[in-house]
DNA sequence: CCATTCATATATCAGACCGATATATGAATA
DNA sequence: TATTCATATATCGGTCTGATATATGAATGG
């Protein structure tokens, strides 16, 4: 699913600029489970315009640049149909924050400590603000995914503080080694190739 | 956090060929917080035993080619251990699961089932997985992500389980147009322009 | 009141990453 | 026996990102 199908989708809710589909990637409704950005959007929007999957009207603006509104044709609607038919590719998710962690025994305890609390209250502020939302009137598709991310956060959270003791208070384990240890396993083996 | 840091990261735990680290974040123990392929580690790899991060021992094999086992080097300890006293960057997922379902009001009844019933069976699968792992002699932060891991499949699934048939069965709702009604709204759109 | 930062707009491009492909083996499956 | 998968090494064209550029106004801080 390329950065076109993308912009499809958002069209075929409504009209929008390159501006406002960023927007909704990186900061909006789909920034929990999907991102596309500005290098990606304006060429996607391109492209769409040159095949005809997209129709592009100006609009100018007091003392601001003009605004480009992309609009989906009926071209477009059957591609984005086409693509829903497909089955979905696996999620690919990439979390510095996990990665880091996994990594604990050799983190300094302070900063395992903030990174853990950081991500605590990041999943915190996504159930407020996941509770705050008013479903009224709102596609059954984008409830679903609401109540998706907030089951997440929420199973994650509760894990998180009750086992935030027991991680940050856990003693290092094995398999992984301190500087020493490896600089005499390397300067023994550099003696051993001579 | 780039490849480099990644393999570094790996190899901080035990010497590792790029086939295996590829391995770890496509099919293993990374894989569900980080992904990394074939086309990114190997140029890493050759640019960290480059830069001194990492050194080299070629291994031949029977029948097969000669594996090339990397091994971290004190330098490249020291450059993991800087990245992880840095601030993890955002989460980025990318779930085309979970665009599509936003879109469930054009999706096939059918098909929605069937992409709704893969994912829930993918998170089963994930927990039961996770489940029958043996966390003796693991490290505090690997059972800490599996944890995470592990709270993350089973909210999401007890979610969708409970919410199957309210989805599926949900009415469609507003705020998508179907094509008569989209061409109507160009058609105007394309006389008025004339 | 002025400088800085942010928001609203349009884009581009160098660099990072991916997935398909290539090559070379053996093992498993139909 | 042919095909597919696993174990190994890689490369490269295509896709995407994030920083940057340009052009405005609004908000914030000193």
């Amino acid at each position: 699913m390329n950065v076109k199908t993308l912009c499809l989708g958002v069209l075929s809710l409504g009209d929008a600029s390159g501006y406002e589909i960023r927007k909704m990637f990186e900061e909006g409704r789909f920034a929990y489970f999907y991102q596309a950005s500005y290098g990606s959007i304006y060429p996607a929007l391109a492209e769409l315009l040159k095949s005809g999957d997209v129709t592009c009207t100006v609009q100018a603006q007091d003392g601001r640049p003009d605004k480009k509104i992309y609009a989906i044709s009926p071209m477009g609607l059957e591609a984005f149909r086409a693509a829903l038919k497909k089955n979905p590719e696996m999620d690919r998710v990439r979390s510095e924050t996990l990665f880091m962690m996994f990594f604990a025994d050799q983190m300094e305890d302070d900063h395992l400590a903030d990174v853990f609390d950081a991500y605590a209250e990041l999943h915190r502020t996504i159930v407020d603000k996941i509770k705050s939302l008013d479903n009224e009137g709102v596609s059954r598709g984008r409830r679903f995914v609401r109540g998706y991310g907030l089951a997440f956060s929420e199973g994650v959270l509760k894990y998180m503080d009750g086992n935030r003791e027991a991680l940050l208070s856990a003693p290092k384990g094995e398999g992984w080694r301190d500087m020493e240890a490896l600089r005499e396993c390397l300067d023994k083996q550099r003696e051993e190739d001579q």
